[in-house]
DNA sequence: TAGAGGATTGAT
DNA sequence: TCAATCCTCTAC
């Protein structure tokens, strides 16, 4: 069951964060249909520095941010990577969920082609990789979680046992990349490095 | 308008 | 540890 737009509401981004583990992003392109269980998640708020929208900035590369929840926000990073997020809070109030990892489920076939290669471990094992195994680019920033080419459904997996850490990759953000606001399934054998 | 650097990855 | 590689932001 496709989650509803009032899930992505929630003034805490870290609890949407965290209960999106366990749930399926799905897909839909030319191409096929792909699917897979979130494992791994990190939150992002304009209240900490290693937010793309810390204190309120905003660009055309992050406006998205600032929308109301339930949109997704991508860029490409690094001239190599795309990275999926989901926007959170409520219209003005920047935050996301950065999808790190996921368990394939569906489609999977058209995943190891996106990817070049014909195993199924580690390749959604990551940000730039899921984006690119999902079939995400830049186009889809701004895209509706609730459009009929991209969502995000609960499949009554129910709470999962949760690891909690520290973000990756913004050690400029000082204190703030302390914070332990990545959130992952106990265990998980498809989590990222 | 030029220059620096980034919410990463995979190979060395 | 480092290069790939390009878009965005900042400063001039």
């Amino acid at each position: 069951m496709r989650l509803k737009p009032s899930f992505y509401l929630n003034p805490d981004v870290t609890v949407v964060a965290r209960d999106l583990l366990g749930k399926v992003l799905v897909t839909k392109t030319p191409e096929g249909k792909t699917t897979g269980m979130i494992v791994e998640t990190e939150a992002y708020s304009f209240r900490e520095r290693g937010c793309h929208a810390y204190q309120n900035r905003k660009s055309a590369r992050n406006s998205v941010m600032f929308d109301t929840g339930g949109v997704c926000y991508v860029y490409f990073i690094y001239g190599v990577h795309h990275m999926f997020n989901v926007v959170t809070n409520t219209h003005g109030l920047a935050e996301a969920v950065l999808i790190r990892a996921l368990e394939p489920l569906e489609g999977i076939d058209l995943m190891q082609s996106r990817m070049g290669v014909d195993t199924i471990k580690r390749i959604t094992s990551g940000p730039g990789k899921l984006a690119k195994a999902m079939g995400i680019d830049r186009e889809w920033n701004g895209v509706s979680l609730q459009s009929p080419v991209l969502w995000i459904e609960d499949r009554g997996i129910g709470p999962v046992p949760v690891t909690k850490s520290r973000r990756i990759g913004i050690d400029y953000a000082g204190r703030d990349a302390n914070k332990l606001w990545r959130f992952s399934i106990k265990g998980n054998e498809w989590v990222s490095r």
